[in-house]
This record gives C-alpha cells, sequence and structure tokens, in this order.
DNA sequence: TATAGCATCGTCAACGTACACGGAAACGCA
DNA sequence: TGCGTTTCCGTGTACGTTGACGATGCTATA
C-alpha cells in the first residue's frame, strides 16, 4: 500500500519516474530526454499540478526571488505612501522566502541611476523603480532586462526603455478626469485656469493637455485662459495665482496639476474667493483636510500611491514565483476626493506621517 | 562545530532546550513548566523571533487553515466581481496550504443559513459571508464565534452580530457622495428625485438617508422633492420614473440607489430628457456603458466589489496565519465612475462577464 | 577491449514547523 | 517494594521542493 503522496511525487509515480526526473522536467532544466520530459508535462496538465510556493520557499531560503525597489525617500505627499503600499506587500512576502533590496534615493531622479546600478550589482532579479529621469535611466533599463531582469516602472514612467511594466495612473486621463469634473461642476460659458508645475515635464503636461481636452467637452462655451507654470515651487505658487485673481475678476475654476495646491488655497482665501472659485486639485496630503471641509477644495484626483506601490510588488513578485506574465501596462483609475469621503484615506487617517528615518530602518538600511 | 539554524532551532539551543519544548511555549500547549516556558519566550523575543509562514503551511497542509466562502451565485453586476476577487486571492493563498470552501447561494438571503452551518459543520476556522438575512444569520454567526470561527461579513452586514469584521462602502456615506457629486453639478434651488430599491431594505435607506444629507448642504435651496419606491423592477421603475418625469417638468436631477438604472435610463430618453436631468447612479456593468457615453448618466458610485472580496479574504487568512487583528471594519472608499474613467475598470474591460457555472466548476463545485 | 565522456535518471539531505510518540523522573498508593 | 500515573521533555517523521551528488547505460576513441 503506497502513500498517498501530493504535488511533485504524485507527478513521479504515474510517469514512473523519479522526483528528480519530474523537478527538471518542469524546470526546463537539462539532464532529461526530450519526449521524457513531453510526457511529464502532459501529466502535470492533467491533474492540473501548481507547484507549493511554501515548499519552494522553504526551500530554497537562501536562494529565493530578490526584489529591488528604488523609490524617492520623501517623507509626505506621495511617496510615503507608496513606500507603505510596497512595505506592507514586502512584509508578506519576506515569509515566502522573497527578499527585497531597498536604495531609497533623495527626491525624484535625483541619483536614481547609481541606485539601480547598485541594485543590479547586488544581483536582483526584479526591480520596481519611480523613473525620474527617464533618458539616464533607460539604457541600464534596457540592460537589466536583457540580462533577465525584469524591471517594472511605478508612478513615473520611462516610455522609452524596455521595461516590463508600468504601474500609474495615466497622467493625461487624470487631467482629463478632472476636466470633465470641473466641467459639470460648473455652468457654461465658464472660464478657467489651470496652475502646473513645470510644462516642461511631460508628466505635468499630460495632464494638463488631458484636462484642455476634456473640460470643453463638458462645459459648453467652456474656456481656459490662463495655464500657469508655478516650478514646484510655493512662493511663485501664491504669487501668480494671487496675481491672476486680481487680474481676471470672473474667474470661475481652478485646476491644480501638481501635489503643490496649498499656496493657491490661501491666494483664493486672500482674494476672498474661497468656494466661490471652484478648485480642483491632485493628490492628498493631511494639511489639505481642512480646505476641503470649508468648501475651498471641490475635489481631488487621487492617485492610490498605496495601491501603485502594492500592486507593483505582487506584479513582480507572482512574475518571479509563478512564472505569471507581466502585462505591459497597469493604469490604475484615480479616485476623487470630496469632502464626503475624504476621512477614508490612509493619509488623512492616518496623519501625522510617521515614515521617517526610524522607520526605514528595520527595512532599507538593515543591509548597509 | 554546530551548524547555523534558524528560527525555533536557535531559540532551542540558546535555551538549550529541544525543538518541541520551544513548540510548546510558543503555542501555549501544556506539559511544559512554566518557568521553562518563560525562560523560551524570553529569549524568542530578544531574538525577534517571526515564525516562518512558508515552513508552518508547509507542515499543516493537510490540516491548515480552512476559509469558508458564503456569497451569491448570481453572474452579473455585483457578485460576480466580488467572486472574482476572493477566486483571484484564495489561488494565491491556496499555493500557502489555505484551504476554501465555497457554498455560493443562488441570491442574496436565499439559503444562507443552510449553506453556513454547512461551512461551519465542514470544520472551518474562518467564513466570508454577504449577511442576506441578518436576522436568521445572527445566531449561527455567534455561535460561531463562540467556537473560535472567525466570520467576516463583506459587502452586506449583520450589525447585531458578533462577526469579527465588516468589509463595506458604507451605505450612508455612499448616498452620501452622490448627494454631494449631485449637489456640485446642479446650480442653486434644484430639484432632484431618488429612485430607491425597497425603502424596508435597510441599505437602501442608509443611502438615502445620505443623499438626502449631503444634497442640501451641497446645493443652496436644492430640495428632493420625490422618493420612489421600485422594488428592483424594471417595469415599476420605468413606469414611476416616466410617470414622475411627466408630473415634474422641471427636473434638475436622479439619483438611483440600487443597481437598477436602465430604466431609468429609458424613461429619460423616451421623454427626450437624456442628458438633461443629470443622472447619478449605483455600481457598475457592462450595459452602462452606452449612457456614459452619450451623457445620460453623470456619474456612478462604484463599490469597489472585486476589492471588497480582495480584502476580505486577505483579512481572515492574515488572521488565520499570523494571528494579526481584525480590525471590526473596514470601509472602502467609493469610487467615482464618470465617462473618463469608465474604460478602467473591470466590468467594462472584461465584458460580458464570463463567471459562468463553467468557470465555477474548478473552484466551487469541486466539494460537491 | 578498456576507458573516458556524455546523456539520462535516481537518491538523499536540507529548509522550519507541527505533532505524535516515547522515555525519564517524580509522585502516589497499596 | 512494586506498579501505575503524572509531569516534563526529547526524538522522529511528515509536509513539497530544490539542488548536490551518485548511479546507470550508452557511444566514441585509442
Amino acid at each position: 500500500m503506497k502513500k498517498e503522496r501530493g504535488g511533485i511525487h504524485q507527478i513521479a509515480e504515474l510517469a514512473n519516474v523519479s522526483i528528480g526526473t519530474v523537478d527538471r522536467a518542469l524546470h526546463g532544466r537539462n539532464g532529461i530526454r526530450e519526449s521524457t520530459r513531453r510526457r511529464i508535462l502532459e501529466i502535470a496538465r492533467q491533474i492540473g499540478y501548481t507547484p507549493n510556493l511554501a515548499a519552494r520557499a522553504l526551500s530554497t531560503s537562501k536562494t529565493g526571488a530578490r526584489i529591488g525597489v528604488c523609490i524617492p525617500r520623501e517623507i509626505r505627499f506621495f511617496y510615503d505612501q507608496l513606500w507603505s503600499g510596497v512595505l506592507d506587500e514586502a512584509r508578506r512576502l519576506a515569509q515566502l522566502g522573497v527578499q527585497f533590496e531597498y536604495r531609497p534615493v533623495p527626491a525624484l531622479g535625483e541619483d536614481d541611476t547609481k541606485a539601480l546600478k547598485e541594485l543590479l550589482k547586488a544581483g536582483v532579479n526584479g526591480v520596481i523603480v519611480t523613473a525620474g529621469n527617464p533618458k539616464g535611466l533607460s539604457p541600464l533599463i534596457d540592460e537589466a532586462e536583457e540580462n533577465g531582469v525584469r524591471v517594472v516602472c511605478v508612478s513615473t514612467d520611462a516610455p522609452e526603455s524596455r521595461r516590463s511594466s508600468i504601474v500609474c495612473v495615466d497622467p493625461w486621463l487624470n487631467g482629463h478626469i478632472a476636466g470633465e469634473l470641473m466641467g459639470k461642476f460648473l455652468p457654461p460659458n465658464s472660464k478657467v485656469a489651470v496652475v502646473a508645475g513645470m510644462l516642461t515635464a511631460l508628466d505635468h503636461r499630460k495632464k494638463t493637455d488631458g484636462f484642455s481636452d476634456a473640460f470643453p467637452r463638458h462645459c459648453s462655451g467652456g474656456e481656459i485662459i490662463s495655464i500657469l507654470e508655478a516650478h514646484e515651487d510655493e512662493d511663485e505658487s501664491f504669487q501668480k495665482t494671487f496675481d491672476l485673481l486680481g487680474r481676471v475678476p470672473r474667474l470661475d475654476g481652478i485646476y491644480v496639476n501638481t501635489v503643490n495646491c496649498l499656496p493657491v488655497c490661501r491666494a483664493l482665501g486672500a482674494r476672498g474667493l474661497a468656494g466661490k472659485v471652484k478648485l480642483i486639485t491632485t493628490d492628498l496630503f493631511a494639511e489639505m483636510a481642512p480646505y476641503f471641509e470649508r468648501g475651498t477644495i471641490s475635489a481631488s484626483i487621487y492617485q492610490q500611491p498605496y495601491r501603485q506601490g502594492q500592486i507593483a510588488v505582487r506584479l513582480v513578485a507572482d512574475h518571479l514565483t509563478s512564472q505569471t506574465s507581466l502585462p505591459p501596462t497597469v493604469h490604475l483609475s484615480p479616485g476623487v476626493v470630496m469632502s464626503s469621503n475624504l476621512r477614508l484615506f490612509r493619509e488623512i487617517r492616518f496623519s501625522p506621517v510617521t515614515l521617517n528615518d526610524a522607520a526605514f530602518r528595520g527595512h532599507v538600511l538593515s543591509h548597509e
């Protein structure tokens, strides 16, 4: 009476071979006759074999999948939430033998080529990266992919590179939704303005384009009378908005492209126009909450940073452990934040954010 | 030269006991002296021991965690996506040794007490259930919880029971967001109507209440002139809406509480008011797409069924495998669907939905 | 014919945990 | 003293997979 076994053993019995041979067949190793391999694969298919990841992780706990992460280390606004999503998911996968290698960069696009080089030298099988400067990164990414290292961009893309996948909210769509919302908030023939970061940045330009496309569609006779370029500078944002509100007495709406919306809120307050001019912003952080409650901000387009991090990690880990294919793009739908649902978002619930150096100590700096 | 070992072995060496004793100490089993237990636990704490879940899953793969699922088996609208979320997550966990027991019910609240009884008899450690009729289910849920079986409600709650957790979009908030949106879409002094399912159903009543609270706040002078009760019946929905539009020539908006929005769209079309009357609906399915594109539907409040299923499964599985505590409530923020982001949602991307009997065969009916 | 080399396949020891079993010592009772 | 019980702890095996190592039979070459 033979014992009931599962998995690879069962296949071995049915095929009258040893588990070693089954292993060779399943993993495409050599040292096995082609006919034997086909026979074993057919049997595996018939009984619907799926590898037990727990056993695999246990067996190769020293040489399992390694995933490198290269994301800006800003402690506010967006990347802290992205980190949270990554780290939460990494914690789960760590127990499955997946190892993580963290190389946070000081800011988006800063020293990221150096960080990526380090990751590749550390021998990772997959990389998650925010492509701050695509031009500098693309050759590295292409080289990595050629060496079998899968690269997944998150939040910011490197479109010309051969990265396996991109996880983000499409910036054009981001602006498009803002435009649709603005068009529906305002009566026909309204005049609006856009406050952008740097129009030279592809991301901000696409958001502006999306907004420009959608707004007139949903507001007949609507007009975008001005596009301010504030260069992510607080004073510049305030001053330019303040001046605009003086020049154009009957402005109906403002769309803020970047995370830098507080100066615009203050300018509206200084002109006594808070709540009169419909304001649609981007992203979310704790300091925005009072402006929602006072009605200064009508809505904000939320890019789901936590989920972006979560999904990127899952994508890479799934691919490395289960050979699942990587979708070339994962476009999340942005969330619409208004005063009603404001309190449901992580940024407001768990503020002030406490992802500081101490929080990194256990994860990021443990390799130094 | 002794070998470097990790985990429980390392503790055993440091404490000069065997791994069996360490196991007894860590799991609160008896057959161990209290002083020994304290000593071992202290050492475990010092070296920061965390159990290797892969090894645990492997070791108990025949008697590991078992999770029961009791969700309506409707193939459209909402529950198919809920199933997708559950099954996708279950697939991952199955490879970790977590077993699943499925008892789909024909419709919400139908035969669910029987299904739950079967699950409990099958010896599950956790249950995920849509509480269709809370009154019938509550005693069973309480009994399960007393026996150490964690019950997590998803989408529909059993508030009076002692269930461990609820994963849903808060219905009051759901209506509240619709009300805020409607108030911002419409000019002051607008008149709107609500099309509800059954006002006796707690869920629909809460949504109506939320809408009624929010709309006047965001539309000064706004008024809800009528609340129709359509009993989820297509003909009744159409007729009542059609009649209302005749009686009230200057209606500005309609909020549809239930998934049953197509008759309302048709009634608007029949009166030539599509696009004139702002329509805010609930949930999302493929047939709604053209109405978004034509502008009949301004927005829909999306309850994220896929994520609800996903989160519910993760919650229970995490608790059973890692002793994490279950949050009493997980309130997701509903999504706002408009024509811009319509195509990003599962319901539109992957239509027509193909989760039919064949799809269940591998998962759900394998136990029959 | 002997031997080396190669292709093909089997065997076995880990990985960390859970659990059943057995053994030793201490204790109680006749 | 003999025997059973209880308390406490060690040992061994199983879980499914991986990879190092060894075994077998075949072919080519001297």
